[in-house]
DNA sequence: TAAGTTGTTCGGGG
DNA sequence: CCCCCGAACAACTT
């Protein structure tokens, strides 16, 4: 379930319990005690990244479905819940979710710029935090949450695939433009897999992520677990171009002739 | 059927 | 103090 463009979608079917009551709760999440949330009633609803973010008058909730979450509202699945609200006449249930009370205020507590579904996404920033560990790898960089809030491994390998940039690239590497490219890919990927999820046709948009063919050259996609987060990578080493040292040596040798 | 998966946190070791 | 890495978690699909 869970990339920010889903969160978006679920915080969106929640809206009517904006102003609800809850009169029971319940769930084995650990570190989080369910009684706190009776009498209480939702302020607002918002989503920091993959995070949902239930605001309370005094406190909020922050939930996180996970790799395998999910939710349903008012039905119930097989397993018991790790988060489960009852209001007057809904109920709302949360699968394998983790699920951890906040004390600081919405505004404090998260940073609203980081998060790539935010209006207030400051690219700029991120571009930043990527300068900050020039060695690294932009597979690792792109599913980072403290520079791209709500960026999953889908967003990840589409990113690439439309930038044309191979998943072991280095920071360092990678032209200031190719990366500016890269960021707002992110946010405009991040749309599209909104739009695509809310119609039910993701999968089918999708040109990369788990595809076994290249759509531009139809040669076979390499499979790999690349980086130091060692996730799925699937990639096209024709269209995509690898920036390592040997070509920056390239551009610097280049520029001393000149 | 067993492997694969849209993810994060924790703790130990270096 | 930082970084790295593996384990743990847990359920659904193919």
């Amino acid at each position: 379930m869970p990339e920010g463009p889903s969160l978006v979608i679920l915080k969106e079917k929640l809206q009517p319990f904006v102003g609800q009551k809850i009169i029971m709760a319940d769930g084995y999440a650990k570190g989080f005690d369910p009684a706190v949330l009776i009498d209480q009633t939702i302020s607002d609803i918002r989503t920091w990244g993959k995070n949902l973010i239930i605001i309370f008058r005094g406190f909020s909730v922050r939930v996180h479905l996970g790799l395998f979450g999910s939710y349903k509202i008012n039905h119930r699945g097989k397993n018991r819940a790790s988060l489960f609200l009852q209001f007057e006449e809904d109920e709302l249930n949360f699968y394998i979710a983790h699920v951890k009370l906040i004390t600081d205020p919405p505004q404090q507590a998260f940073d609203w710029t980081t998060d790539v579904m935010n209006k207030g996404f400051d690219a700029k920033k991120a571009r930043e935090k990527l300068m900050l560990k020039p060695e690294r790898l932009i597979c690792d960089a792109l599913i980072d949450q403290r520079i791209f809030a709500g960026s999953g491994n889908i967003v990840k390998n589409e990113v690439l695939f439309r930038t044309r940039v191979h998943p072991e690239s280095k920071i360092a590497f990678i032209p200031t433009r190719k990366l500016n490219e890269l960021i707002s890919e992110v946010v405009v990927f991040c749309k599209d897999f909104y739009e695509w999820r809310k119609a039910e046709t993701l999968r089918q948009h999708l040109e990369a992520h788990e595809k076994q063919i290249c759509p531009r050259n139809k040669i076979p996609f390499n499979k790999a677990d690349l980086g130091k987060t060692k996730r799925h990578c699937y990639y096209c080493s024709k269209c995509q171009k690898l920036y390592d040292e040997k070509k920056r040596a390239n551009i610097e040798m280049a520029t001393k002739l000149l």
